[in-house]
DNA sequence: TAATTAATGTGAATAATCCCACAGATGAAT
DNA sequence: ATTCATCTGTGGGATTATTCACATTAATTA
């Protein structure tokens, strides 16, 4: 299934994080060596919770979900993110072994790269090490954020927060084809599949949503905003 | 109120965290310099949801809640904490504003130490930026960990988790005074003040707590691990 | 194409939790 | 000691969301 990309040349790479201009070409290489390129397909596990951590992963493109197996041994789903971005950073400097999963949304290219060389550059580079103390900081408040608003709103509100998250940040477009099943969608907002289509169901009845299988509409989406804020 | 402690001479302070051991005496003169300390009574305000971020905070002792005012007003405590730990550090890297408050939940000392000593030794160390990053990551995947538990399991779970924590971690001992209120309780562990009061009542019912007001006593750890195991 | 599996929709019954109203207890301040 | 404000306890109806059972519709594979 998984297609490798020979001969990865991060110097001439287009694709960039914040984090990799600080680097100089020398820098650069350090960070690249023994790095791969994979291609996943949609569906395909990009990092799997419980393995040991031996990579950083450099997500250049796709839609990709952050998810882990809770005590009660169900998914839920933490994140929904797209490249370019790095993941799995955490579990590599926290953990010997990956706390969450990483799976594609859509096809994703992402290079694996061998994570002595990242963490030779935090401690050798101090402009890299603060980049990535802003991320992982912006990381943990915008989780913060995410997990109050969670637990603080009711369904409605959660769902048609997701709805906009898609809308205004994944896909900068009133239409779009949800990337997610309903069970992974209830996975994510905290709640059931039969919810998900419930919340769905209503919200097409209001002509705020048009539906059509995974494709979405965003009719209103100043009503969307006002059932977001009235919680 | 608030005492503030002069001639505070932090290479002589007994109270250390893992960070500070990387640090030598002139690193120790960079971060410390211009640091203040200040004694906070149980209830005060440590730092302020909305404020200009001034100063990174140690706590040396005390236990200290973070919280914040979400989407719907209603203030939601994120974790609760003990000395010594540095407080206030992600809205530094992240932000120009506290994105959350800390408050003491018991007599409290905490050193206020301006961000730009700490800022320096990020950029200028590489074993203090890489100590960093740890806890950071650790803090991140704590905080997964802990969302989705709470996410997933049902109430009673959640209690019995947070009276463990209580127990194994903050106090140590299966006697304590729990820290906060009820109204705090069911900020912590995303319900009602009522609530919080049906789960203490059959709790103590079924002699697995015993309580006096706000005197805990764990009788039967056993099932209160069963408890949170099941969900 | 048929066969099979995964994904989705639907309604009713059930359960969990919230919310409201009021009563009592505690603690701080004057 | 008295007052005032905060904190706590209690019951029950209202609300929200879950769960179950089954029907229906894609999507995938033999």
């Amino acid at each position: 299934m998984r297609e490798i990309v020979k001969d990865n040349t991060c110097k001439d790479c287009v694709v960039k994080s914040s984090m990799i201009y600080i680097l100089d070409d020398e820098e650069m290489e350090i960070l690249c060596k023994n790095s791969i390129e994979i291609l996943f397909q949609k569906g395909e596990r990009i990092i799997k919770q419980g393995t040991f951590t031996q990579n950083i992963v450099f997500v250049k493109s796709g839609i990709i979900k952050l998810h882990l197996s809770g005590p009660m041994h169900k998914d839920e789903i933490l994140k929904i993110e797209k490249g370019p971005l790095f993941v799995g950073v955490p579990d590599v400097f926290a953990n010997k072994i990956h706390n969450h999963s990483v799976t594609a949304l859509s096809d994703t290219a992402a290079c694996f790269i061998d994570y002595t060389g990242y963490k030779y550059l935090v401690q050798n580079n101090g402009k890299f090490a603060h980049e990535l103390i802003k991320t992982l900081s912006n990381s943990i408040i915008n989780y913060y954020n995410h997990c109050v608003s969670k637990t603080q709103k009711q369904l409605a509100a959660t769902f048609a927060d997701a709805l906009l998250y898609f809308s205004d940040y994944i896909f900068e477009s009133n239409e779009f084809l949800i990337p997610i099943t309903r069970v992974e969608f209830g996975e994510y907002i905290g709640t059931s599949r039969e919810s998900v289509t419930k919340l769905i169901h209503d919200f097409a009845k209001d002509d705020i949503i048009g539906v059509n299988g995974k494709k979405i509409n965003i009719l209103n989406k100043k009503i969307l905003q006002k059932i977001s804020n009235a919680g």
